[in-house]
RNA sequence: GGGCAGUUAGCUUAGCGGUAGAGCGCUACGUUGACAUCGUAGAGGUCACUGGUUCGAUCCCAGUACUGCCCACCA
């Protein structure tokens, strides 16, 4: 007997263990079955599950489940992320904590630390990944860091080291000082900041004049190297060529003339300082300017800055400059600006400045090239397809990409300097070794390279370093390249891009077929979740309360086509009450003794509201097989959830009560059949989305002897598209409506029942009506339904429906005037629609030029709209007594 | 500054040339033995605005206004 609900904890904790004993669970390349892959997108090892992982998750989850019961051979391939920076945040923050840094540990206890912390926090998420019901294959699971994806990540390198297409350059990098790191152009972000506008005065060297610049950065003027004007602009037109001197450094630098220049922008003079500014860089390497780096790389000003100024902090040394500065005479004013200061995107913390410094590269113009064709030509396919907008954006725009990391916790880059800094890049030591005594013509001592890859570099891999690349692998050379791609909107950039452009370039095909995006998961209000406005969501504390179902469900009914998806407890309340509704109707059918007949043949069911809830049956499986083809899993599961609620339960279960209680034996057993086979079917289509509860209900009916987990999908061919039971069925739920809504308007109690009449109908309706006659009875608590021979009862209520005219013979029992009233109101809306009607059939236009069936369908309309009009009009007549 | 989405009932949204559809919320009523985590019924929409194309526009086109996101960063 089943429980009075579903009590999901036992249930999922059961289950968890049974899929992930199935071999079901793993994939078979032997099986010969066609393969499905998708590769899990890596939670870092960093900390707990949120919502975002939750959707990470749920929908390739979704996808594997469906297609495994498609007969697919499936592999779901999980694995975790090293998270370079990430890790060492967390693990800088608990030395910080100590009173230490990093380096007070050194590189090996470090990194003994980082192991430790990986070790515990992969079991951690990769248990909360399994509380919500994912199974993935884990005998196959794989980490970034592993020995053989290390593997991958080395020989990418070297081999794009030989291509020329990575490389070690000086230039102007990210630098994050509280790390000591540089960072990627997409790890860091601008935020918009209200500040100061500083106006200097720079004296030119020959004392004449002055020369005032703006800026908002005023300690890098110790670093300065020219100033540029625009070289029409008319005020300082005279002065390019002269030189300044730079005021407290004493230093004199040019005025230089360049187009990039704004007249209009602050004085329409600008200091440029090449070390500390991209743009001021890029007019450095125009003008062949020198470029002084006036800071350390804790951001601490360094020796090549006046000595006053050395070892202060930049945000200090800001601070005393511009108090030398006005106290000099130098400052002409402070204007209030707003600008956009770059922070770290970890942890919006801290400020980045531009550093100059030698760090790896890595030619992402040579890589994007193919990926572009790659998805122009459709071998690659967005959905939804407005995705590949941006994709295509940010590659036909694409910069280098600075791929070494002064961090520990990573892939440390293969690279080797021999003693006057010579590059020998190579696989392990030895060969490096073996190229520098080459180089050399004797044995030579190197040194390896300290930096680690970004960590995105190895993610890159991802879609085939997990599967043995570079070995020759059954998987490889099975499973290659996978299926579908599912991935949260945030990193397109960071991750698919970069799996396209190296998958294509290493195995010469495309990674993945289709490109599922879905959007971020945000509150109720369609706010972010962050801690700081405290509207995070914690999805264990959602499974404990509603099940990891409700989550799943709820999370994906609610995510429009690629865009963000708001949600909160409510919502989700509201699909755990769904399920409810499921398991209530299994309860149901439970005490009726609906039991699973695997002979049971659904074509041969005679009663037409089984035939009809058969047929509905059929028509809700090609919608929801279309739905899932097309990765339309919002509508998958929206169409479930009204088929389940407003069709099965709201009519069908209603609809069987007479039928099981009342009919012959034949039809109750078929019945009972019927709502089995229904509801079996119901499962399988739903597990996908809510596999918890679909299993357990499984098992409960014994629908087999295998595992939901393990069934297949039912094939049924085409729903009958003239099954007469259907328009039965139709019809007697457009009756039972019409009654309840009469019975509403016109206040008859509900438990009273009242007798019916019926007129103007067919001897095929009035067949119907007697075949239906109970159904209609009990679901309209009517006591009794005639047909209607004689005269009209004068006192009586007057509603339409298809095929027939219904009267209700109330007298003494309904308000007159409320029923002259309502009357009233149904003639009025009729007369509008014909009106307007008339209006379209009497535009000349409107009949020359439209299509001849929208014209029919028109005059039909209007006829059907007389018939009504004069039927109320009788009525109206009869009750008023004329 | 550039790009991409979006603007439909109080909220979340579907529809995308021919009578606006759903869920939640709301209102009224309700113990008809699956379910009050529920049932029945109901109210609620000039489909952001302005033009254009069309016999006809929520739907196509152009522009405007907001909203969100992404990219670039005028010192």
């Amino acid at each position: 007997m089943l429980e009075k609900t579903f009590s999901h904890k036992e249930v999922e904790e059961k289950f968890r263990t049974q899929w992930k004993q199935s071999s079901m669970g793993h994939a078979h390349p032997t099986s010969g079955k066609k393969p499905y892959v998708i590769m899990m997108p890596p939670p870092n090892v960093t900390g707990n599950l949120h919502m975002g992982h939750v959707i990470d998750q749920s929908i390739p989850d979704a996808l594997i489940r469906y297609q495994r019961l498609k007969g697919h051979d499936c592999l779901w391939l999980p694995g975790t992320d090293h998270a370079s920076i990430a890790v060492h945040v967390l693990l800088e923050r608990q030395m910080r904590e100590e009173g230490k840094t990093r380096f007070d540990y050194g590189r090996e206890e470090f990194l003994k630390r980082a192991w430790q912390w990986k070790e515990q926090c992969h079991s951690n998420i990769t248990n909360q990944i399994s509380r919500l019901g994912i199974v993935p294959d884990w005998s196959r699971e794989r980490f970034t860091m592993d020995e053989s994806l290390n593997r991958a990540v080395i020989k990418v390198f070297v081999d794009l080291y030989k291509k020329g297409k990575i490389y070690r350059a000086k230039r102007l990098v990210n630098w994050n000082p509280l790390q000591q790191s540089g960072l990627s152009d997409l790890e860091v972000v601008s935020v918009s900041t209200k500040g100061s506008l500083w106006h200097i005065r720079y004296p030119l060297t020959d004392g004449t004049q002055n020369i005032v610049i703006a800026t908002t950065r005023p300690e890098t003027m110790l670093g300065d190297t020219a100033i540029a004007v625009h070289p029409e602009d008319a005020r300082y037109k005279h002065l390019i060529g002269k030189t300044v001197r730079i005021p407290l450094v004493g230093r004199d630098i040019p005025i230089i003339a360049d187009d990039y220049i704004d007249r209009e922008t602050g004085s329409g003079a600008m200091k440029v300082t090449p070390a500390h500014d991209y743009n001021d860089f890029a007019l450095g390497e125009r003008h062949k300017l020198p470029m002084i780096s006036i800071m350390d790389l804790t951001a601490h000003i360094n020796e090549n800055a006046p000595e006053k100024y050395r070892g202060m902090e930049r945000f200090e040394a800001r601070k005393v400059i511009v108090a030398d500065l006005e106290e000099q005479g130098f400052l002409e004013k402070i204007e209030p600006w707003t600008s956009n200061i770059p922070y770290d995107e970890k942890t919006l913390k801290v400020v980045i400045e531009p550093m100059l410094s030698d760090q790896w590269w890595c030619d992402q113009p040579y890589l994007a090239q193919e990926a572009i064709k790659a998805v122009e030509d459709g071998r690659i396919e967005f959905v939804p397809k407005s995705a590949e907008n941006t994709y295509f954006a940010w590659l036909k725009n694409i910069q280098p990409w600075c791929i070494s990391r002064q961090l520990w916790w990573g892939h440390q880059i293969p690279a080797w300097y021999g003693e006057d800094g010579e590059i020998f890049v190579a696989s392990t030591e030895q060969e490096a070794q073996a190229l520098a005594d080459k180089h050399y013509g004797k044995k030579s001592t190197i040194t390896r390279d300290n930096d680690v890859l970004d960590t995105w570099f190895s993610s890159a891999l991802w879609p085939f370093s997990t599967l043995g690349w570079p070995d020759k692998t059954v998987d490889f050379d099975h499973y290659y390249p996978t299926t579908t791609l599912s991935f949260g909107a945030d990193i397109i950039f960071f991750w698919v891009a970069r799996m396209i452009m190296m998958g294509l370039e290493f195995t010469g095909k495309a990674p993945f077929k289709h490109v599922l995006m879905h959007g971020m998961v945000r509150d109720e209000k369609g706010q972010k979740m962050s801690k700081v406005k405290g509207n995070v969501i914690d999805p264990l504390i959602i499974v404990d309360e509603f099940g990891a179902d409700a989550l799943r469900f709820g999370l994906i009914a609610s995510a429009p086509q690629g865009r963000d998806i708001n949600i909160g407890p409510p919502q989700i309340e509201k699909f755990r009450n769904f399920l409810t509704k499921i398991w209530n109707a299994a309860r149901y059918m439970e005490m009726n003794g609906c039991t699973h007949d695997k002979n049971f043949n659904p074509n041969t069911a005679s009663d037409p509201v089984n035939r009809w809830i058969i047929n509905e049956t059929r028509k809700t499986n090609l919608l929801v097989q279309e739905a899932a083809e097309t990765f339309r899993l919002n509508d998958m599961a929206t169409t479930l959830y009204q088929f389940i609620w407003g069709t099965f339960c709201d009519w069908y279960l209603e609809l069987t009560k007479p039928l099981l209680a009342q009919s012959s034996d034949t039809t109750k057993a078929e019945t009972q059949k019927t709502l089995a086979w229904v509801f079996s079917h119901t499962l399988i289509m739903l597990t996908p989305l809510a596999p918890f509860i679909t299993e357990e209900l499984w098992a409960n009916f014994k629908f087999s002897d295998k595992l939901l987990f393990e069934e297949q999908w039912p094939e049924f061919g085409t729903p009958s598209a003239n099954d007469t039971a259907v328009a039965e069925i139709q019809w007697l739920v457009d009756v039972i409506s019409t009654i309840r809504s009469l019975r509403a308007e016109l206040h008859i109690n509900p438990g009273d029942k009242i007798p019916l009449m019926m007129k103007d109908i067919s001897p095929a309706v009035k067949e119907r009506l007697d075949r239906q006659r109970p159904l209609i009875e009990k679901l309209a608590r009517l006591s009794s339904i005639d047909v209607l021979t004689g005269a009209t009862p004068k006192s009586s209520v007057t509603a339409l429906v298809s095929d027939a005219t219904i009267i209700l013979p109330l007298e003494g029992i309904v308000d007159l005037k409320a029923e002259t009233e309502r009357l009233e109101k149904e003639l009025a809306k009729i007369k509008d629609e014909v009106q307007k009607i008339d209006a379209k059939l009497s535009n000349e236009q409107f009949v020359s030029r439209a299509p001849q069936e929208i014209i029919e369908e028109y005059k039909e309309r209007r006829q059907n709209m007389l018939v009504s009009e004069s039927k109320f009009d009788q009525a109206f007549k009869r009750l008023k007594g004329v």
